[in-house]
DNA sequence: CGATGGATTGACAATATTCAAAGACAGTGG
DNA sequence: CCACTGTCTTTGAATATTGTCAATCCATCG
């Protein structure tokens, strides 16, 4: 089918060697297609293999006793997802796909593989790895010290920047596909509350609703309202490349010098 | 002083091979002190170095515009801070000792190097940040899904725990130096809120308040409170290392085979 | 001893939740 | 083309939880 996501995905990062590609393209089995609302993996299970977003949106969340869940992340093209579970045995989290989604499935024992024999590639995933902390510790601000309105702006305009990144050609970034009990979940809220914090911003022309989700009307405004600061979103790759170059050859890998 | 407590912290995960120490021990400078309230870091300076924690406690927040802040997490003996910032060129939050504090520094530029010649340390550093991401998902569902209440006491058992991880065998790990403010800030409640639960735990024999913090009396009592499941703190460095070892070498370190 | 940082209290207000019911909309099958 | 179904959204009223303000208390420290 389509070649290789994942390349495509790091290549976003940095110019990858020959021997690079073939490395990340033989992590890489067959992509596999999930319709939406589907179940990645559970809580509990096996934590065998990361995946790659293709396409669609996926979230992890948990389940908590009471019945109430908790959206943890969302996920969307070009996202890595997984990482987070490589300290473990069995997944902490459970993993569903919010739209029809393709996903790109890739063993994890093979990362350590993959570490010793690509230092770029080693590093590139540990800054991914990093990136995925900057954006917890933004929704865990959001989540203890932000009122219903800031958290709604807020969320939206991450997800929008996301998206900018991830996929500015293949979509449009101010329309996102959440339902309201999705960004309930997310934000620490009541269905009841973001419906109403989310009419708000429409009458003020700040968003709107699709058939499908949330739509983005005026990001300047609704970064005022959040008090955003995208700077958390950007990886800074160059002096990482830089380093990478500095440090003494030991591997026998490419990626110039 | 001391010697090096890098070394000390990773042979809690693994045997290390002489050369892994050396690099360690490398990257390692003097061990330096901190009063009680320093400002290790600021938001905004370069993140150029790392640290573990020798002795003390400390934390990393974020100051919001209004004046109000969020405690992001709390970091005892034994754990490495700033891993978070690899991805950065600039500091994403503030870092500040809650105790008197004995901190040590490495490099960030190392840690590239340290890559290529340590699949092994390479590895740690992996998982590392990957268990770093449980704890703050496991906070955020803190926030977001569990009554004020629940919040204090999950909060509590987990540091606990990670107490009894880190450094059992010098502390007595019941015993916290978290002011009520503190906490308040964590766990995205305000002072007065938070002085009144702990009273509520109080008087059901929970906890108790000491001149310098708090102490828990009944962890099982409080776990039932909490819904608390440790099983987010518990590392796999078994299978970790069992995949180092069946991957194929490649890099010329130690570490068996 | 006064100064400081933290803990505690009460009264009141704001923010968000719950419950329950109804409306909107797309997809399905007759 | 229409009724039927399921999912998501919207609304109101009553309630619960948590925050704010302001004052007091308490211990420690120089």
């Amino acid at each position: 089918m389509t070649s290789s996501c994942i390349i495509r995905h790091f290549e976003h990062y940095a110019e990858l060697g020959p021997e690079e590609k073939e490395l990340l393209a033989s992590l890489e089995k067959a992509p596999k297609s999930f319709p939406k609302g589907s179940l990645v993996w559970q809580q509990g299970m096996d934590s065998d293999y990361f995946f790659t977003v293709h396409s669609g949106w996926a979230c992890s969340l948990r389940n908590m006793e009471n019945g109430s869940r908790q959206v943890l992340d969302f996920y969307v093209p070009g996202d890595v997802i997984g990482l987070r579970e490589f300290a473990f045995r069995r997944r902490i989290s459970n993993m569903m796909t919010i739209t029809d989604a393709i996903l790109c499935p890739f063993p994890k024992q093979h990362l350590t593989d993959l570490f010793a024999r690509s230092r770029l590639l080693c590093n590139l995933f540990f800054m991914m790895a990093a990136r995925d902390q900057a954006i917890l510790i933004e929704r865990l601000i959001n989540l203890g010290r932000r009122s219903a309105r800031e958290k709604v702006a807020h969320f939206l305009l991450e997800m929008a920047h996301r998206l900018d990144k991830a996929c500015a050609d293949i979509a449009d970034c101010n329309h996102l596909p959440l339902t309201q009990v999705l960004m309930a979940d997310a934000l620490g809220l009541s269905t009841v509350h973001v419906n109403r914090t989310l009419n708000e911003l429409k009458q003020q022309s700040l968003t709107a609703s699709a058939s499908d989700g949330v739509v983005i009307l005026d990001r300047e405004q609704l970064s005022k309202v959040a008090g955003f600061d995208p700077e958390y979103l950007q990886e800074d790759v160059e002096s990482l490349l830089h380093n990478i170059s500095d440090a003494p050859t030991l591997v026998n890998n490419s990626s110039g010098g």
